[in-house]
Order: C-alpha cells, then sequence, then structure tokens
DNA sequence: GTTCCTGCAAAATTTTTGCATCAGT
DNA sequence: ACTGATGCAAAAATTTTGCAGGAAC
C-alpha cells in the first residue's frame, strides 16, 4: 500500500525534484488512502500532527504530483478538488455520491472500463485519465 | 432548440416560482447552448446586451435550476462549475477535455450509456446523473 | 398588496502567489 | 554553496449571502 508513496518520491527524484519535509508527508498520507482527500481534508489530518504542513504546501504538492500523473485531481460535484493516487497497474476505481448526504462509494466495474477505453480510442484525444462520477442519492436517503 | 428553455419556463411556474426578468433571460441563453456554460460566461455574454444581469442573480437561476434537475452542473477539472441544460427526451453527451490548450469536446456513444446504466443498476444508489469526462491532449496539442 | 425576485455590495470559500527563510543535494 | 522547497501572509478567483428596492402574480 506503501508501494506507491515510495515509487512515487522515487519518481520525483528522478525527475530532478527534491524530497523532504513537506513534500514526503503529503505523499505518505496520500499512500496511505484508499480514495480521495482534498488539500483542506489533508491539511487538517496533518495539522495535529509532529509534522504539520503549510496549506499553500500541500497545494503546491498536489499540483506537482497532478501534473506529473502521479495522483489524479477528481471534482465531485461540490466545488472543490479532491485527489488520489493513480497506481501505476492502472487499477482505478470511479465515484459514487449521494447529493443528499455527501457520501462517497467508490466502484469499479471492467465493462465500463472497456466502453470508456473504445470511447477514447475513437476520440482523436490522447486520453491520460477519466473520471465517471454519479450522482444520486444513496440507500439511506432514498 | 428553445423548447428546452419554454420547457424550463413552465415547469418553474408549474413549482409555484416566478419567471420574470433576470430569470427568463438566463434560461434563455442556456436555452441557445449546445454545450456548458460558466456562471461567469453567462454574467459575460449578458453584461454587452440591453438586459444584463447580476452575477448573483445568475448563481441564483443557476441553483434552482440544479436543484429542480433542469441543468446539470458539470466540474471539467478547471475549478469552475459549468451548467448545460438537460433533456427531457434524456438525450446527452459527455465532454472530452485537453489539458494542454483547454478545448472541450462533446461526444455520445450509446454503448457507454449501456455500461453506466448496469452499473447504476447495481449500485444500491437512486442515481440521478453521471457525468463522465475524458481528459487528454487534443488532435493539435498531442 | 403580498411574496418572491433582483442587484449591489460584502462575505465566505477555495486556490494561487510573493517573498524571506530553510533544507536537500 | 546553490537551488529548490517551505511557510506565512496577502491576493486572486469563484461562489454565497444580507439587505433594500422592485417586479410578478
Amino acid at each position: 500500500m506503501s508501494g506507491w508513496a515510495d515509487a512515487t518520491s522515487a519518481a520525483l527524484l528522478a525527475k530532478g525534484h527534491r524530497n523532504g519535509g513537506a513534500r514526503r508527508i503529503v505523499i505518505d498520507l496520500l499512500g496511505e488512502q484508499n480514495c480521495c482527500l482534498s488539500a483542506q481534508e489533508i491539511f487538517d489530518r496533518l495539522r495535529d500532527t509532529d509534522r504539520p504542513v503549510g496549506i499553500a504546501s500541500v497545494y503546491r504538492v498536489l499540483e506537482l504530483l497532478t501534473s506529473e500523473g502521479l495522483v489524479q485531481r477528481i471534482e465531485l460535484g461540490s466545488g472543490i478538488a479532491r485527489y488520489e493516487p493513480v497506481q501505476r497497474s492502472g487499477e482505478h476505481h470511479h465515484h459514487l455520491v449521494c447529493d443528499s448526504c455527501g457520501k462517497v462509494e467508490a466502484f469499479e466495474d471492467p465493462a465500463l472500463e472497456r466502453a470508456l477505453h473504445r470511447v477514447e480510442e475513437g476520440s482523436g484525444f490522447a486520453v491520460a485519465a477519466h473520471d465517471v462520477v454519479l450522482h444520486g442519492a444513496c440507500g439511506s436517503c432514498r
């Protein structure tokens, strides 16, 4: 699970970036997650540890990781961006959002991935990432 | 094409909302579009007409229409929300975004819709809308 | 006439940037 | 040492809200 964090730090080093302090802390935290976190959530979780990180640094780390394709930026409709690790295996999930209570669930679906892949091939774009968000009411709210 | 604008105004009236001034102007503009607009784009396009609308009213109209399910709010990854009419026919498209030049293209794909529908049925959520965004480099930028 | 709608301005939220200082190589 | 990274604070960008006046029904 922390394989992503190590691989990510290594990838940054290989590209000439340094790797200490805030950057490593944020990467480690992201690597422990299995779903997406917002910049504010990252800041808040680190605030009360012995290694707090400035909010500006959080944003800068996320921007760097996103531009290097190491994390994916995801917007779930609430107006705030969330970020999650990109697995080198290509494995990834999508999101179900309850517009009533805000709950977020992840799901995977191979058939959906195949359909997306076919669209991407015919698109004329070099598609680097995709994003699927389903909005509705969750089991408790429906 | 303006069928949507008329139907939307009628739907609001039926729910007890009034329908004059800014609200109708924004609805008419949305009805003329075939893809999504941001609040700022709507404000800017109306600013130089003989019927400008305050930015706060633009947001309020969009919020109302979104909550009534008459427009869909879409986030394409730039941090700003975009809005587009929801066709009663159920017909809709998804978006390809060039992360390099910002170009947005729409696409439709029945096989993708079927795959999404199957996921939605097995999700445990009452899915009201879905959103697919493909990110990459367009033909000119790749 | 009553109630909702609108616009302006102010506020709140999220994200970015300037700059001096600090840390990694 | 050199250069990039960090934190703080200020700024920018986007969205929301308060309130007084105006319009729809």
